[in-house]
RNA sequence: GGGGACGUAGCCCAAUCGGCAGAGGCAGGGCACUUAAAAUGCUCACAGUGAGGGUUCGAGUCCCUCCGUCCCCA
C-alpha cells in the first residue's frame, strides 16, 4: 500500500529528524546572509489555540521559504511567562504560579512541535528565568541612573477588591475590575515609572519609516496623540491665584465663557468658596468612581457633572470674568488638567454650556447650512477683536503671538501619551531591585547582587495582597550603600517590559555580559519579519520601539538601532460564534484533535488557504470540512510524487512537444506566481495555485505526457509546497528523489516560459464583447484592429456602420465605438 | 459623534494598470469504480459584484449618497 499516506508517523519522524539534524540552528559565523523571523512569544496559557497555530503556521512558511532562498534564518521561540492568571490560579487555590506555568509551557511547547513549526531551540527564553531576571533589572538600573525610571504620586486604577493597582486594559469600559467586578476608583500612589515621553516626538516621527500595515501605524499616532497649542495662566478675580490652561485652539480665546478645572486638580481647593464646598465635593467624590472612559464619554449627557467653584477667572482676550466649574470630563492627567471652555467651537464644552445654562459666543463664522451646536470646522474669525477676519490657523498663529507678547503663555506641544507605570501590586512578576534605606532613601539594588528572585514559600491571599508584602525575609534587606536595614520594594514590573526587549536576547540568550550582545544584535536585528496578532498594535509594540531606543541610549543595545522591527505583519482573529477565540472566552478549539487525526500539514493548510492572513476567520460548521479537503488534497499530491513517471532524459523543446511545453509553461508560471505571493503574505492565493498546478501535473500524467516535463513539475511543486505542508513536502520529496527538500534551493522560473504562446484578444462593439481571436501576444496595435475589423461577428455588429473611434490596447483587447 | 476597512455563486475566497467576472476550495447534483459503502477519479449547475447615482470607449476596481458588518478614536 505505497499509495496510503500515515501523516501521523510522518509528521513525527521527520519533526524529529529537523531537531537531530539542527536543521534551523544557526550561528554568528553562519556565511549566508541573516534574516531574522520572529512571532509575538506567547503567555503559556497551556494548549495552543487556533490563534497560535495561525500564527506559527505564518511564521513557519516565511522562516523555510526565506531559508530555501538562501538566508541564515534566526527564528527563535520564548515563553512570556509572568502573568496575572497564573497568580490568580494560585489565589483560588491552584498550583504555585511557578508549576502552573512551566506545566503550562510544557504543554505548549508540545503543540507548537507537533505543527511542525520550527525554531532554534537552543534559544529559548523565559521571562521567569532567573538569567532573564536578572538582565531585566540590570536594564532597569540603567533606565534609572538615567532618568528614564523614576518614582512618583499618580491618579492610578485601585481595585479595592483585588487590593492592587490595575493596568488600564484590565478595566472594563463600564469602570469595574474585569477579575473581582468591583468599581475601580482612582487614588494617588506612589507608583514606579517609564519615561517614554521623552521618546514622543521620536516614535511619532519614526513610524513614517517603518513597513507596517497603515492601520497600526495611525494607531500608534493616535496613542501618542501629539497636538499643538497654546499654554497660558488664567488669573483669578480677586485671588493671587493663576491657572494654567492648555488648548489647541487659542483662536477661539474670545469665545472663551467659563473655565473648567479637573476634580483632582491642586487649586480646588483653595478656588471653591464655603457656599460652594458641598456641590464641588460631591462632584470630587463622585469623578473619583468614574473610569477616564466615562469621564470622557458624553454618553447620557454632562448634567450633574459639574458644580460652579464660587470664583471667576479673567479672560486675558477681552478682559471679561467668566465663572470657574469643577467638571469630570475634564482630566488632570493630561494637559495642565485645565481648560478654557469655549461652547461655541468644541462639543462637550457646547453640552456642558446648554446644561448649565452657560452663554454661548460664536468665534467662528459657520457655513450657511450649518446645522447648529458646536462649530468646529475652518472658517473665518468674528467677535475676536485683533483676530476677526483672520482664517482659524491664521488667528491660531496670531493669538499664541500675542499671549507670548503679553508674557501670559507661550506655543505648546502636548501628547495624550503619557509616562508608562510598571509597577505592580502583584507576585508573579520581575522584582523592581530597588530597597528603601532609612538613611540614603531609595537605592538600587547593584548589578553583582542580581537578580534579586522571587521567594517560593509565599501563601497566596484571597484578598488579592501582593504575598510579597507579608514575607519577612523578602521584605527585609540591607542597604547597599551603608549596610543597615532597609526595605525592599514589593512592587514587581508589568510583563510589557518583559516582552519589550525579548527579540534583543534571542540574537544571543546565553550572553552573560550583558542584557544584549551587541555584535549578535547588529547582526541580527532588526527583526525582519515580526508577525502577531493586531490586539498589540499599540501597547507592546510601542512599549518594543520605546526600549530599543532607551536601552541602546544607556548602552544596553547598539546606539544605532532605532527600530525593532522592520517590516510588521498582523493576523487576523479567529472567531467563533460571533465572538473572538479565546481561553477566557471558553470557545477554544484544540489543535491537538486535529494533529491526531488529519495531521498538522492539513491544519496548517486550511489556515494558509481558508482566506487572506489578514482577514479574521469563523470558526463555522463548514471549516472541518475544508480541513478534510486540505487532508485529501495532501494524499493526492502524495500518490502523484509515488505513481508520476521517473525522469527520462531531459525537457523536450517547444517545437518536439507542444503539449509539454504547456504543462512546463504553467509549470513554471507558478514558480512566479507562488514566489510572489509568499513575498506579499498571500498564501491563500500560493495555496491556490499549488492546488492548480497539481491538477495540471496528475491530468498530464494520467495523458502521458512526456516524462520529463510531468517530473519537472513535480519536482517544483514539492518545493513550492515545502514551506506550507513541511512535512508531506519533505516525504515525498525524499522518497521520490532521495533528497532533503528543505535543503533544497527555491526553484526559479524560466523567463522564456512565463510568457503565453497564444492569448485570448477580446474584440468589442460598443464595450460588447463580440468576438474573441487567438493572437500572438507580441501583437501590434495595427495588427490586432486589422484582425478585429476581420471578423464576420465584428462586422455583423458593426452593421455597416464605420467605428468613430478605436481603443486597442493590445494584445488584450479591441473596443470600437460607433 | 469623528476616522478607517470591508461587502463578488448556498458558503470560504480569486480577479497586476480600469480591459473576457472565476484561479482554488467547501457543500450540492450526476457518472465511473465497488456486492455495497468508504476512498478515489471524472463531470454539472450556481453570481453579474450590498442599493442607487456619476466619471469613462469600458467600472468588482475610481468618485458621491445610502444600507450592512467590523475596527480605531471620542
Amino acid at each position: 500500500m505505497s499509495d496510503s499516506y500515515d501523516a501521523v508517523a510522518v509528521e513525527a519522524r521527520w519533526q524529529q529528524r529537523w531537531a537531530d539534524e539542527g536543521t534551523y540552528e544557526v550561528d554568528l559565523d553562519d556565511p549566508r546572509p541573516p534574516y531574522y523571523v520572529l512571532c509575538m512569544y506567547p503567555y503559556p496559557s497551556g494548549q495552543a489555540h487556533q490563534g497560535h497555530v495561525r500564527n506559527y503556521t505564518f511564521g513557519d512558511v516565511l522562516v523555510r521559504y526565506r531559508t530555501m532562498r538562501g538566508f541564515a534564518v534566526l527564528s527563535p521561540f520564548g515563553f512570556d511567562s509572568f502573568g496575572l492568571p497564573a497568580e490568580n490560579a494560585a489565589i483560588k487555590g491552584g498550583a504555585h504560579p511557578r508549576v502552573h506555568t512551566e506545566a503550562r509551557i510544557a504543554e505548549l511547547k508540545q503543540s507548537v512541535l507537533r505543527l511542525g513549526a520550527v525554531y532554534d531551540w537552543r534559544r529559548e527564553v523565559r521571562s521567569h528565568d532567573p538569567e532573564y531576571i536578572r538582565w531585566s533589572q540590570v536594564i532597569f538600573n540603567r533606565l534609572l541612573r538615567a532618568g528614564l525610571a523614576y518614582r512618583a504620586q499618580a491618579p492610578v486604577n485601585w481595585c479595592p477588591g483585588c487590593q492592587t493597582v490595575l493596568a488600564n486594559e484590565q478595566v472594563l469600559a463600564d469602570g469595574t475590575c474585569e477579575r473581582s467586578g468591583d468599581v475601580v476608583e482612582r487614588r494617588q500612589l506612589e507608583q514606579w515609572f517609564l519615561r517614554i515621553t521623552a521618546y514622543a516626538d521620536e516614535l511619532l516621527e519614526a513610524l513614517d519609516e517603518l513597513d507596517w500595515p497603515e492601520r497600526v501605524k495611525t494607531m500608534q499616532r493616535n496613542w501618542i496623540g501629539r497636538s499643538e497649542g497654546a499654554r497660558f495662566r488664567l488669573a483669578v478675580a480677586g485671588r493671587e491665584l493663576g491657572i494654567d490652561v492648555y488648548t489647541t485652539r487659542p483662536d477661539t480665546g474670545f469665545g472663551v465663557t467659563y473655565v473648567v478645572v479637573a476634580p483632582e486638580h491642586p487649586l480646588v481647593g483653595a478656588l471653591t468658596t464655603a457656599d460652594q464646598r458641598a456641590a464641588v465635593d460631591a462632584i470630587v467624590e463622585e469623578a473619583s468612581h468614574r473610569s477616564e472612559l466615562e469621564r470622557t464619554s458624553t454618553e447620557g449627557g454632562l448634567e450633574k457633572r459639574g458644580a460652579f467653584t464660587g470664583s471667576y477667572a479673567v479672560n486675558p482676550f477681552n478682559g471679561e470674568q467668566v465663572p470657574v466649574y469643577v467638571a469630570d470630563y475634564v482630566l488632570a492627567g493630561y494637559g495642565t488638567g485645565a481648560i478654557m471652555a469655549v461652547p461655541a467651537e468644541d462639543a462637550r464644552d457646547h453640552e456642558f454650556a446648554v446644561a448649565y445654562n452657560l452663554p454661548i459666543v460664536r468665534t467662528t463664522q459657520p457655513p450657511d447650512d450649518f446645522a447648529g451646536g458646536a462649530y468646529t470646522g475652518p472658517g473665518t474669525k468674528i467677535n475676536s477683536g485683533f483676530l476677526d477676519g483672520l482664517t482659524v490657523d491664521e488667528a491660531k498663529a496670531r493669538a499664541i503671538g500675542w499671549l507670548a507678547q503679553q508674557g501670559l503663555g507661550e506655543r505648546s506641544v502636548q501628547y495624550r501619551l503619557r509616562d508608562w507605570l510598571i509597577s505592580r501590586q502583584r507576585y508573579w512578576g520581575c522584582p523592581i531591585p530597588v530597597v528603601t534605606c532609612p538613611v540614603h532613601g531609595i537605592v538600587p539594588v547593584p548589578d553583582e547582587q542580581l537578580p534579586v528572585l522571587l521567594p517560593d514559600d509565599v501563601e497566596f491571599h484571597p484578598s488579592g495582597e501582593s504575598p510579597l508584602r507579608s514575607h519577612d525575609g523578602f521584605r527585609h534587606a540591607t542597604c547597599p550603600v551603608c549596610g543597615g536595614p532597609a526595605l525592599r520594594e514589593t512592587d514587581t514590573m508589568d510583563t510589557f517590559v518583559d516582552s519589550s526587549w525579548y527579540f534583543l536576547r534571542f540574537c544571543d540568550p546565553s550572553y552573560d555580559a550583558g542584557p544584549v550582545n551587541l555584535e549578535a544584535a547588529r547582526h541580527f536585528m532588526p527583526v525582519d519579519q515580526y508577525i502577531g496578532g493586531v490586539t498589540h498594535a499599540i501597547l507592546h509594540l510601542l512599549y518594543a520601539r520605546f526600549f530599543t531606543r532607551a536601552l541602546g541610549d544607556v548602552g544596553c543595545s547598539p546606539p544605532e538601532l532605532r527600530e525593532p522591527f522592520q517590516q510588521l505583519f498582523t493576523q487576523g482573529m479567529i472567531r467563533l460564534g460571533g465572538r473572538a477565540m479565546s481561553k477566557s472566552k471558553g470557545n477554544v478549539v484544540s489543535p491537538n484533535d486535529y494533529f491526531d487525526r488529519v495531521g498538522a500539514d492539513a491544519l496548517r493548510l486550511f489556515h494558509l488557504f481558508v482566506g487572506p492572513p489578514v482577514d479574521d476567520i469563523d470558526w463555522t460548521a463548514q471549516t472541518d470540512e475544508i480541513i478534510e479537503g486540505c487532508a485529501r488534497y495532501l494524499r493526492r499530491v502524495y500518490r502523484l510524487a509515488l505513481d508520476a513517471p521517473r525522469p527520462a532524459g531531459s525537457v523536450p523543446t517547444q517545437a518536439a512537444d507542444p503539449v509539454a511545453t504547456a504543462l512546463r509553461r504553467t509549470t513554471h508560471q507558478a514558480i512566479a506566481s507562488v514566489t510572489a505571493d509568499l513575498d506579499r503574505y498571500q498564501f491563500n492565493t500560493a495555496v491556490a495555485t499549488c492546488r492548480e498546478l497539481t491538477n495540471a501535473l496528475v491530468r498530464a500524467a494520467d495523458a502521458g505526457v512526456d516524462a520529463a516535463a510531468v517530473d519537472e513539475g513535480v519536482d517544483v511543486l514539492l518545493r513550492l509546497l515545502a514551506p506550507l505542508a513541511p512535512h508531506l513536502a519533505a516525504e515525498a520529496y525524499e522518497q521520490r528523489t532521495g533528497r532533503h527538500v528543505h535543503l533544497e534551493p527555491w526553484p526559479v522560473a524560466e523567463a522564456a516560459l512565463l510568457v503565453a504562446e497564444r492569448l485570448t484578444m477580446v474584440v468589442q462593439v460598443d464595450g460588447k464583447v463580440r468576438d474573441r481571436i487567438d493572437v500572438d501576444p507580441a501583437i501590434g496595435e495595427q495588427a490586432a484592429v486589422e484582425l478585429a475589423l476581420a471578423s464576420d461577428k465584428v462586422q455583423a455588429a458593426l452593421a455597416g456602420a464605420t467605428p468613430s473611434r478605436i481603443v486597442a490596447r493590445p494584445p488584450r483587447l479591441v473596443n470600437l465605438v460607433r
